[in-house]
DNA sequence: CGGACAAGCTGA
DNA sequence: CAGCTTGTCCGG
């Protein structure tokens, strides 16, 4: 220790005083401060350190973002009051530069995901390096999951809903240190306590950050791809079609796009893996492998539609002859129904056939005695479009009704679950009634009944059909695969829709192929990317797009009803350094880039 | 974000 | 014109 009297000369000004620029961690605040660095501290301050400085009469928290910097002329700068803990590597601060450009947000909230969630000193020894377990696996798992880590570059690997993905973690494993992000943390907790009880070196990401920066394997739900590692060697991402890899706050940055970067930027393999591949990362791999069709096929339970236009012309029930057999019969049974939609449905009392626009894509409501598509704005008369009748029924039915019907179809009590459902009250009822939650909510089940799909194929959304099809998958894993005596039931008056004939057949690539040109007529993502800009500032925002010739393929969409606007560009990049060149307008506007559910 | 400070409003 | 509210600016 030096004494305190050279100290204090040394902080001054001479060889030894380091200058950092730091983040504060101050929402509302984007922008970096430089500190001096008291020279006892000169060797424990890197790229990452949570720090305490004097900003502006308070003392706040931030984040070291680079070192050594020169500060700019004429200010005189404070002392970094305390070094609090280690943080994001200087790669993983990189990575949030990118991503705070590519999802137009702050920097700091993607940092505070990349910290520690406690204060982190020191760091334990390193155990950098491959992992060899046994493996436990099936072969063709095991087989296709080397493959796909085997080369550098984005592999998209298509398995069964049911399919052990264990395998992904071994194989990434073998390679060195590596992330694998699961779509939930108890996912990602499940295959954890797996590869430990086998022997491997594993963390859970943000609770375990010390242990994950000393090396090994490192998994979690999305925050687990902000994990800094020693020398990051291989990225997998399970369930890649998964909305919850999304953050649904402002940067609303997805786990699979920030997975594609890093492992870009590392040159090291980035394996996606789903049973329902995105359009995006079919667009985005630069190879696909599959299991073998058997064992794919195997990997599905069987998928019965029950068309609801033959059971039940235009009654609006919401039971058909088969659910009630499902009902009477064996084994639990999960009954899904999705009654969030606000959206009324009308449904032609003579031959079922919902009301749709001419072309068939979209629903119409009634509206002062007309029909109106809030979509397309086609406005006709109250006729059903296939048989011309003019009698229309209203399809809408409530959880708590939902349950007390099928109480009485199935002679026993009925269980309805929401968030807020206790699991033991689960446990009670062989039955259960509930909006999606319950495939959240819910471990097995024997049966999972689809009481109204249409509400989910045909959502106002252009992602509706990925949405169903993750909402079959789900389904499907909670029944198991086709050696058991698990079914899906799914009731409908669009029985020929894509998703449910790729999900009868176990074949998703019927949904991506139809899917795929959809999208790409709109110019939707994959081909290319969203904004979605609201709030009372947004007009203003965007005021110096609307009437511009020289756009090319941009396009400002809207104001929609709600006063919110899409803005369409061909890549992410173009579309966030656009909106990054706007000027901001006086009352902010909100920008989500590429949210999930427009 | 939140404090500092300035400009605007009120009441005796 | 003190005392209070509202608004704008800015931080190293």
């Amino acid at each position: 220790m030096l004494p305190s009297v050279l100290v204090s000369s040394v902080t001054e000004s001479a060889p030894g005083t380091r200058v950092v620029r730091v983040l504060p961690e101050v929402s509302g605040l984007d922008k970096v401060f430089d500190y001096e660095v008291p020279a006892r501290w000169a060797g424990t301050v890197a790229p990452g350190s949570l720090v305490r400085i004097d900003l502006h009469h308070r003392r706040v928290a931030g984040w070291v973002v680079d070192v050594d910097v020169e500060a700019p002329p004429g200010v005189t700068l404070r002392a970094v009051s305390k070094i609090s803990s280690r943080g994001p590597s200087a790669e993983v601060i990189d990575l949030a530069r990118w991503a705070a450009h590519r999802w137009q947000g702050r920097l700091a909230p993607l940092l505070r995901t990349a910290s520690p969630d406690r204060m982190v000193d020191a760091l334990p020894g390193m155990v950098s390096g491959p992992q060899v377990l046994p493996s436990s696996v099936s072969d063709e798992v095991s087989m296709v999951a080397d493959e796909a880590l085997g080369r550098p570059g984005v592999t998209l690997v298509r398995v069964a809903p049911t399919t052990d993905l264990y395998g992904f973690f071994e194989a990434a494993a073998r390679l060195g240190d590596a992330i694998v992000v699961a779509p939930e943390v108890s996912e990602a907790r499940f295959y954890g306590a797996r590869f430990r009880r086998n022997g491997g070196r594993i963390a859970l990401a943000g609770r375990d950050w010390s242990q994950a920066a000393a090396g090994g394997v490192v998994t979690g739900a999305r925050r687990a791809i902000w994990s800094t590692v020693p020398n990051l060697a291989a990225i997998v991402v399970l369930d890649e079609h998964d909305e919850s890899l999304q953050e649904e706050r402002n940067p609303t940055w997805h786990g699979r796009e920030v997975a594609i970067e890093r492992a870009t930027r590392a040159g090291v393999p980035c394996v996606l893996v789903s049973p329902a591949p995105s359009l995006v990362a079919l667009h985005t791999a630069d190879r696909v492998l599959t299991l073998p069709r058997a064992i794919e096929r195997h990997g599905w339970p069987p998928i019965r539609v029950i068309d609801r236009r033959n059971d039940d012309p235009g009654k609006g029930g919401l039971f058909s002859s088969a659910l009630v057999d499902v009902l009477r019969g064996e084994g639990r049974v999960v009954c899904v129904l999705n009654r969030k939609g606000r959206a009324q449905m009308l449904a032609c009392a003579s031959c079922g056939e919902l009301i749709r626009t001419e072309d068939g894509n979209h629903l119409m409501a009634e509206i002062g005695g007309q029909l109106v598509s809030s979509t397309t704005g086609e406005v006709r008369p109250l006729l059903c479009a296939s048989c011309g009748g003019t009698k229309l029924k209203r399809i809408r039915l409530g959880v708590n009704r939902a349950r007390e019907e099928l109480e009485a179809l199935a002679n026993e009590s009925v269980g309805e679950i929401t968030a807020e459902t206790l699991p033991a009250d689960i446990e009670r009822h062989r039955i259960v009634v509930g909006t999606e939650a319950v495939l959240h909510r819910v471990n097995a089940a024997r049966t999972v009944c689809f009481l109204d799909f249409d509400q989910e194929l045909h959502a106002p959304r252009y992602r509706a059909s990925e949405q169903a099809m993750a909402l079959l998958v789900r389904a499907a894993r909670m029944v198991g695969d086709r050696s058991g005596q698990g079914s899906v039931l799914v009731q409908t008056r669009s029985p020929d829709h894509r998703v449910l004939r790729a999900a009868v057949r176990a074949d998703p690539a019927i949904l991506s192929t139809a899917e795929a040109d959809i999208r790409q007529q709109m110019g939707f993502p994959p081909f290319g990317s969203l904004a979605e800009v609201s709030g009372s500032g947004a007009d203003a925002f965007l005021e110096p797009l609307v009437n511009r010739l020289d756009l090319g393929t941009t396009r400002v969409l809207g104001p929609r009803a709600d006063g919110r606007y899409l803005v369409r560009a061909e890549t992410p990049d173009e579309l966030a350094t656009l909106l990054a060149r706007l000027p901001p307008s006086k009352p902010r506007a909100r920008v989500a880039i590429d949210p999930p559910r427009v």
